[in-house]
DNA sequence: AATCAATTATTGACCTATCAATAAATATAG
DNA sequence: CTATATTTATTGATAGGTCAATAATTGATT
């Protein structure tokens, strides 16, 4: 096949293809998804932190980040609770179980991040992760 | 917020966000999906191509290969037929509405991907376009 | 020739995202 | 103080992707 894309054209497909195969095996590995584990884990790190501070951190709509929440609550991962003084907002927190749980998860991540950057050297990821950052600025005020 | 996340780990999340931010973006600017310009780009350049060999260039699973293809045609951009010779496989076409319509979608992917990849040297180019590849082999197996 | 295996496309069920509209609470202006 | 605007979370509708099951055709084995 000719190739009539460009280097530039074909990242944006790179990226898209690289994402869709990652999605489910990365779920097949760890055995969760990997917005849910990103959540856990930010919710790990901190107290207590609100739905759109989560949201702004994963990079998902407010949708999305309600029906993980309640989903996560649900399998009692996670706690919510109206903050006090603004009724608007929702305090979410892990629970006992979600500390728990995410250890394993956790072990698991690594292993899959470390065969997906098999033989990346470190000059490497810190190109690429500041290369992702540049794109992700550049298209900000579409 | 402490950054707990290695470098590596990071990337996965970075890829995951990024895409999510680039999707609707993209339609947005160029009033079409961005896996359906792949499909109707690779249609431009080849004569005539069965749906397999489309679903593998596209990385999507040949359950949404069939969806779209079903959409084109439907859009009246894509012609489709059985092979004579082999009555399992569809072929697919582009059409003349659809080599018309494709030139101007082109034209708004290029400036959404020269905005995206505003100030990246060519070199830069290059070695993403590597890593991301690499990525994808590394975890092929799995 | 007949059976069994492999390939190709399709369909249904499901999940995760988006967008748009809404409700409820708080902030701001006059 | 009241009216208006802004923020936060929720819900319904829609779209794109996966997986699993199926049908239909072809290929291989014996």
């Amino acid at each position: 096949m000719q190739c009539s894309f460009s280097n530039q054209e074909q990242i944006l497909q790179l990226l898209k293809g690289l994402n869709n195969q990652i999605s489910p095996k990365f779920e097949r590995c760890t055995g969760i998804t990997s917005t849910r584990y990103e959540l856990l884990h930010l919710l790990y790190e901190t107290e207590e932190i609100n739905q759109s501070n989560l949201q702004k951190a994963v990079n998902i709509d407010s949708a999305a980040i309600t029906r993980h929440l309640k989903q996560l609550e649900a399998n009692g991962m996670v706690t919510r609770r109206r903050n006090p003084s603004d009724n608007r907002v929702i305090f979410v927190c892990l629970t006992e179980e979600g500390r728990k749980q995410i250890v394993g998860y956790k072990k698991e991540k690594i292993n899959f991040v470390n065969q997906m950057l098999l033989d990346f050297k470190p000059e490497e990821l810190e190109s690429l992760s500041d290369m992702l950052n540049r794109m992700q600025h550049n298209i900000r005020e579409y």
